[in-house]
DNA sequence: TATTTTGTTCAAAAATTCTTGAACATTCTG
DNA sequence: CAGAATGTTCAAGAATTTTTGAACAAAATA
């Protein structure tokens, strides 16, 4: 429920080859300064939303990074493990946040962040919220089904079914609003 | 991340002192149909913004019930911990999606479901999301000052930084409409 | 004031969610 | 085709969040 954002317990790879050293080494890329920011910044962002620390790293990362990152990129610069980073890249593509950039001559996978603030709207209305909306007929159904006929709450009862069908109503209402303002960013 | 909603598990309590029974007996009220369908909804819609089952619970049992409830009926009713009832109204009071009810000659404080949108939606603006807007013009300066002048990145930073400004100002924008909105329903 | 009633707090336990890493699948390359 | 490179999946472990229940505090009552 709370979202403080703790720092990562650094280094929980198992071990490591060279000793506990965490400068530079040529095979660990460090984040400059602006990547950190942005990192921490969409940590912070994300956890509004209750979606793991992982995912605003990748993302933070992305919109940070000028050139187009690979998962083996992704997980060297930020020192996650491949699940965790082919996890978070699979959500925020399907969500359209992060864009697939073809490299001619390269096998990998590349990723550029998408900062289309209508782009990233659209993708999470789509994938987080109208499913469930969606689910809104059969709910108020079941609610009105619900209702003894007769007795002497039901018209309480029916009252309260009438404000679920208006919250309904409204979210029909503002989300299209939403959307709209979002392509004027 | 996710949000499935499990049923909870039956009958949590270490041990009862009749069997183990869970029918009426006096002393443990039923819920009816109406109730436990509108339980049902809330702890799914609440999910939603990832908020604990204990809340949904709360507040779906207000929301369905006519006359106002104290504590102990919450936990009667629902079979939950004095701990998480006391934890989620309070955060529900918080919010404003409570209303303390006077009832003359009771003690006990005995509580009904706000149902007004307009209440709703501010009470959860104003408790969840303008608190981290309004870290965003340090945040902002943060990774303004993170940019190294003169790098061959930092225009590339400056419009990264620009276009989270610009985020800034869109929800600047929009939770506005959102609330006028919210009051029409 | 002593007792009872009502509600809060918080440490420990339970439940849930996230991360890791290794096995597996798939696709490319020689 | 064999081997290498790349990416996915998922069981187990780690971390976090939620719930419980008992101790405590505050307020009302006798």
């Amino acid at each position: 429920m709370e979202t403080p954002v703790k720092p990562r317990k650094p280094a929980r790879t198992k071990s490591r080859a060279t000793g506990g050293s965490l400068s530079s080494n040529g095979s660990a890329p460090e984040l400059n300064p602006f990547q950190l920011q942005a990192v921490s910044f969409f940590v912070h962002a994300f956890a509004v939303l209750s979606l793991p620390r992982s995912i605003g790293e990748i993302y933070g990362l992305l919109f940070s990074t000028e050139e187009a990152l690979s998962l083996d990129d992704i997980i060297a610069r930020l020192r996650i493990s491949k699940g965790s980073a082919s996890e978070g890249l699979r959500w925020l593509r399907s969500l359209g946040a992060v864009n697939p950039v073809y490299l001619p001559g390269v096998r990998k996978e590349h990723f550029t962040a998408e900062t289309s603030l209508r782009k990233l709207a659209t993708g999470y209305l789509r994938d987080r919220i109208h499913p469930h909306l969606e689910n809104g007929p059969e709910r108020l159904r079941l609610l009105e089904e619900s209702i003894q006929e007769g007795s002497p709450e039901s018209s309480f009862h029916k009252s309260r079914t009438g404000q679920i069908a208006g919250w309904y109503k409204f979210m029909g209402k503002v989300l299209p609003v939403v959307k709209v303002l979002a392509g004027k960013f």
